[in-house]
DNA sequence: CAGTAGCCGAGTAAATCAGTCAAGTATTAT
DNA sequence: ATAATACTTGACTGATTTACTCGGCTACTG
């Protein structure tokens, strides 16, 4: 399993999915704006997040993208491995033949070492972070950089250019 | 703290060295020979891990490298850092001003994160994978492809050009 | 049917990875 | 001393990954 900014971005666009999942769909460009995301970026990442089968999208009008199983099912090493699409962590890919023909020190240790790191954050589910206090605080004031609510008739989409 | 590749290999290297440690200085090439790592990118990883006081160098022949400390002070967690030189974990590099000059989701998300996965690392010694009985029958195999006891007067370095 | 918003693919600059090559310097055995 | 050993350093390289852009397409809603 590799950790890398990228695993970091789509875990920090589904943290903020799953804050803003109650009132219904959130569009890419919300998180784009609220995270500083590349929406072109977050584009790429949610298909596969998809393709996982981790939200689900809904087109049209007033859509966006929706997760498709509850916040506490949804764990960081699911989504981590939804984007790395490797989770393969030993160079001989499960075989063990990486070392002429024979079971290399890595497998051994790798195996055993990416496991337990892979336990460990799949033991987290967003519904875990999202609990934490400290978390909570930064929802509140991000909350004032989101677009209005939606019903208000006036998305002001273009009012910045 | 990133966990790719390149930290595996200077992981699998300091096993290595670590179980041959007892006899003397382990030089670089016999560790290339047996973990199938190229010479001139384990240079590249031990300088790295000279500088923050891993191993020591041993020069003039019958050298090589030495553990700086013993095994079981030298935890998995320092090794990856050793390499990988980029501890941090967070984009705005500990400052808090990553969002628009505030603290963004990522940032508590995040160090909170790698903080446990640190941590974890950081709980587990190269003494503490040595001694699990599956890496002892690994480590007995690879000695057969080791370089034959120094003492025996015939290196043979140039048999096999 | 117009507009919203997801979907898809090609392309790309920059960084990192994994490795090579070449020229050193320090140490020790003889 | 001198040669051999072995670490040290730096420049350089191809392949891959990252993070991102652009352009066009499709499905859906009001």
């Amino acid at each position: 399993m590799r950790l890398s900014t990228k695993g970091r971005y789509a875990v920090t666009a589904m943290m903020d999915l799953a804050i803003h999942d109650r009132k219904g769909p959130v569009t890419l460009a919300d998180i784009s704006n609220c995270q500083d995301i590349s929406l072109s970026y977050l584009e790429q990442l949610f298909a596969k997040l998809r393709k996982n089968g981790l939200v689900k999208g809904v087109r049209g009008p007033g859509g966006g993208y929706r997760l498709a199983k509850p916040r506490s099912d949804i764990s960081i090493a699911q989504i981590i491995c939804a984007v790395d699409e490797k989770v393969d962590a030993t160079m001989c890919s499960g075989e063990e033949n990486c070392q002429k023909g024979e079971r290399c020190l890595t497998h051994e240790l790798w195996m055993g070492l990416s496991k337990r790191i892979y336990d460990f954050l799949d033991s987290i589910s967003l519904e875990d972070f999202l609990s934490r206090p400290a978390i909570q605080e930064i929802i509140e004031r991000q909350d004032g950089r989101r677009v209005p609510a939606r019903s208000d008739g006036n998305t002001m989409a273009w009012a910045d250019e």
